[in-house]
Order: C-alpha cells, then structure tokens, then sequence
DNA sequence: GATGTCGTCATTCTTTCGGGTGATTTTGCA
DNA sequence: TGCAAAATCACCCGAAAGAATGACGACATC
C-alpha cells in the first residue's frame, strides 16, 4: 500500500527532473512554456488517476447475504435443456470443506467455459502465472490431473453450472 | 461516472489556463518555470488522484448467495434422484449437421470425462494419434481450439450428456 | 472401376498445460 | 497491530495437446 506512495514519490521526481533537464533544451527554446506545463499537468494527471486507482483497488464491502430458495420440482418433469434457469448458486458448503477459494472458483468457471490460461489472464487483468497458480491449487484440491477432469469434477461436485 | 472525466477535462483547462495567465505575472517574472511545473504537477497529481478515487469508489457489493433447495413435489411418478436414468440421446440430428461421426462424439464424451489422449487410445485400443485426429476433426467441427471449449459447445448442443 | 467417407496411423513442429518451488504483497481477522 | 490466509507473480522443466500433412485400407455407392 505505501509502496505505491513511494513508487509515485520517485517516478514524480524523476518526471520533475527529466522535464526540468528538457524543458531547457526543448520547449523553452521554442518559447512554448505552455506545452511544457501541459506535458507536465498531462503526465501528472495520468500518474495521479493511477495512484488513485492503485489506492482504492478492491476496496469493496462484500455483503454476503444467503438466501434459501425453495424450487418445486416436479418429478415427472425432464430436465430442462437450458439448465440455467435459476442463476445457478455453487454448493457453497462443498467448496468449504474442499477449501476451494472464491478466487479459484472463479477462475475455475472460465476454464470450464473453455478459456485458455492466456484468455483467463487477461479477462481477469492478473498474469498468466497466476492463473495457472490457481489452477494447480483448484486441481489439487479437487484431484484432478487436467483440466477436463477439475471441469468434470466440478460439475458432479455442483461447484459449476 | 462519465461525468467525473468531464469535470476533470473543465476544470484541468481552467486550472492550465489560471497558470498561463498567473504565470507572466508572477512566476515567470521571478525566473522560476521549475516552480510553475512543480505546482502544476502538484496540481494535477492531486487532481488525477481524486478523480482515481471517484472512478473506483468503493463499492458495495451485495452478493447473494441463492442457494437454491429443490424440493420434489410428491408426484404419482417416481421422481428420479440422477437425472440420468435415461442413458441421455444425443442430439443426433445436430450432430449430423455438424457432420460429426459416431467415432468422433464417442472420443468427445471421454475428452468430457476428463481422460487425456492416451488414456482415451488404451480405453478404445488405437493409438494416440489416431484419438490426436479424431480430436482435431471433433474440434475442428464444433469450432473449438480446445478441449474444454469443445466439451462447452458439445454440453451447450446437447451432444454430450 | 471410380469416387467418397471413415477410421486408422505417422511425423514434425509449436503451443499450451501442469508440477514444483519460492517470493512478495494484499487482506481479513483476532 | 501482528499474524495467517489468500492473491499475485516469476522461473524452470517436462509432458500433453494441437496444427498441418500425408498416407493407407475398408467399405459403400454409383
């Protein structure tokens, strides 16, 4: 968290000293004072949206709420084609004993939807390693060797849709 | 949210523009442009701060957990437990548009089962190439680069159970 | 007999996966 | 405020998967 502070702190400085060393070279010999200003508002400006969002990454409150729904199953009925007409709720309870993490649950239903790592990686904005970090853990704790068998086992589990 | 850009660009413009004119009465006067662009970095740091800390401000997200409890109607029929007590029809009237032979979906139900290549070879008594080939067609046929989004499409088409 | 489909197998090459290990950072909680 | 869990990322290496091609035999059909 602070390290982000420090990271803005020495690249600010650095920006300040490398306008500083060009402005005398450049920009004040063409007597644009102006563009020197908004070169600096412009850089400062994009460094100061990315402190910000740095700052304020996932800072959410996750308010959980559990809500037991009661679905009538006719018995003679076939199962439906499109099997999600409820929104499909994970068997919250397996994923705990298993110790399944929300995080890897989550990459889990990408690769059951037949993403690649690379594709899971940048959907979700993290590197590739990490993907397959999750991945090894999610098959671990599911005793799968390959991906099709953690899909597989996912789905009997009813941790997928 | 798109507002906080508009009121950035506004108020980023009257800001340069306050420096512009300050800056031939003031700053400039006094030979120090490195002031001028330390204040307008300054400025503008803090200004993209704030405008991070709108964009991603936290949120609340409430996450409902539906944990959807079936309860079976009791019906004159017997309700079946597995919905598989039927041995699941494929849908052979897609899979003959699809053009996909027997041999094909029969190596595409294992591919679902989680078993690799040369697992699937020993089961069916060929060789590893030869499920390599029928794989490639079955993908080729279902539009699929992998193996897990070829299980997808063929759940998603009712091929595979 | 020519044609076409299907199943079989091989080779080469590239990409992707997965295991193993270690490290740092972030976060939630006691 | 400190600790444990979770998330992130990196690197290496071997195995698996997949793409591209070519080939061959069985079988059916015309």
């Amino acid at each position: 968290m602070k390290r982000h502070v420090l990271i803005f702190g020495v690249v600010g400085g650095l920006l300040i000293a490398t306008l500083q060393y060009t402005e005398y070279r450049f920009v004040v010999i063409q007597h644009s004072v102006e563009l020197y200003g908004a070169l600096v508002a412009i850089l400062f400006a994009a460094f100061g949206i990315w402190l910000g969002l740095r700052l304020t990454r996932r800072r959410e409150i996750i308010r959980e709420t559990v809500v037991v729904k009661e679905v009538l199953v006719p018995a003679e009925a076939p199962a439906p084609i499109a099997p999600n007409m409820a929104p499909f709720a994970p068997n919250a309870a397996r994923q705990q004993t298993l110790g399944i993490t929300a995080r890897e649950l989550e990459i889990l239903t990408l690769v059951a939807r037949g993403l690649s790592n690379r594709e899971i990686a940048t959907q979700l904005f993290v590197s590739e390693n990490t993907v397959k970090t999750h991945c090894a853990r999610a098959f671990d704790k599911l005793g799968a060797a390959r991906r099709t068998q953690a899909v597989q086992r996912g789905k009997e589990l009813g941790l997928l849709p």
